[in-house]
DNA sequence: GGTCTGATTAGAACGTGTTCTAGTCTTGCG
DNA sequence: CGCAAGACTAGAACACGTTCTAATCAGACC
């Protein structure tokens, strides 16, 4: 179950596929509660159970959804790297597309992001992929010319605030904007001293 | 049912006490899933839709429950105040001081600190009441010294960063005492500049 | 004291995530 | 081909948070 190691059929993946989709479309449409597991089982045209072989809960294929979407902003971000003169500047730019990513489907990236702060297994296992895939990207925009036990540290500590900050929007507290606003005063308050 | 600003009889207010022991006692033994609704009931000696006269859901009455925890430790570090000689080393003194606090239950923990994520109406509004709580602490620990603005900005982040790892260690990627040391660490990458 | 309003109770009922069951279909292997 | 192992299906069943109902109780106001 956790070790999906044996390859899966062509079909087995297929349904894999559909049932991803399922929750996706769902999830856009009305966000973490209209994801319900009987509606995601006749949209992907499958049997409840069967979501149960590829997903350990709700949230872990919730979450599944999420490490999809990250690893995409990192293609992205690997193709067309970030722009600023600054460091700071950089890791604004990145933090602002992976907001603007969210912003453009609030009802799915609420579902999403729930599903990502659940004890389940599963969507923990999801949380450490999503959180290692946002390093990576934090890493680009940082640069080479850092030590990098410093390099790790800026990143993990900005990573945590993005999430905090994500965490405080999915409940509520704040608009999109202020997440952003959160992670960029963060972002200058930790590399400013380096750049000018 | 938000705004309880009626005053509670005094019956009223010992019932409500009694459900949030019973919550702590169950919640102490057996973490999350061990704080079940009609056991708290029965241990409050409480019918169960009374509970919900109280507290807007299950997460919500978890969430209460750590709010008067975060009030405590508010109190204890006014009465004693953060001991080191440096700033950075009074921060972490105080954020020791609460991961301490949590290592010695747990279950109980566990169980709030899974609360605290939920979107629930209620227990939201816990999460602010923490955050600010937690917001004040850290100012302490921080003194007077600098511009207000800076100062938010660090004890903002710095409560990201604590609320982020927390949540890590809840979800079983890490030990207590990670959490600790990604908030130090954390600490002296922002501070250090500021005192040597 | 009598009455009215709202709190409390026991318990049934409901919704949704998850698990179980029994039967069918697929697939890989001799 | 024949068949064993296991994946899939429909649907029932289960668990637990939450809500509802009808009856009783407690306290405020006349």
């Amino acid at each position: 179950m956790d070790l999906e190691s044996v390859t899966l059929t062509k079909s087995q993946s297929a349904r894999r596929e559909r049932v991803l989709r399922a929750a996706l479309d769902l999830g856009a449409s009305g966000g973490y509660d209209a994801v319900q597991m009987r509606d995601v089982a006749t949209t992907a045209g499958v049997a409840l159970g069967t979501i149960y072989r590829y997903f350990s809960s709700k949230d872990h294929l919730l979450a599944a959804a999420m490490v999809e979407w990250v690893h995409d902003l990192e293609r992205r971000v690997g193709q067309r790297p970030p722009k600023g003169d600054t460091i700071a500047d950089r890791v604004v730019d990145v933090l602002r597309r992976a907001t603007r990513a969210m912003e453009k489907e609030p009802q799915l990236s609420e579902a999403v992001v729930t599903a990502l702060l659940s004890p389940d297994r599963g969507a923990a296992a999801c949380q450490e992929d999503v959180s290692a895939s946002m390093n990576r990207i934090l890493s680009l925009a940082l640069g080479e010319d850092f030590d990098p036990a410093f390099q790790t540290q800026v990143t993990r500590t900005l990573g945590h605030v993005w999430f905090s900050a994500l965490i405080g929007w999915v409940n509520g507290w704040s608009g999109m904007d202020k997440v952003a606003d959160e992670v960029e005063l963060a972002t200058h308050l930790i590399l400013d001293s380096y750049d000018r």
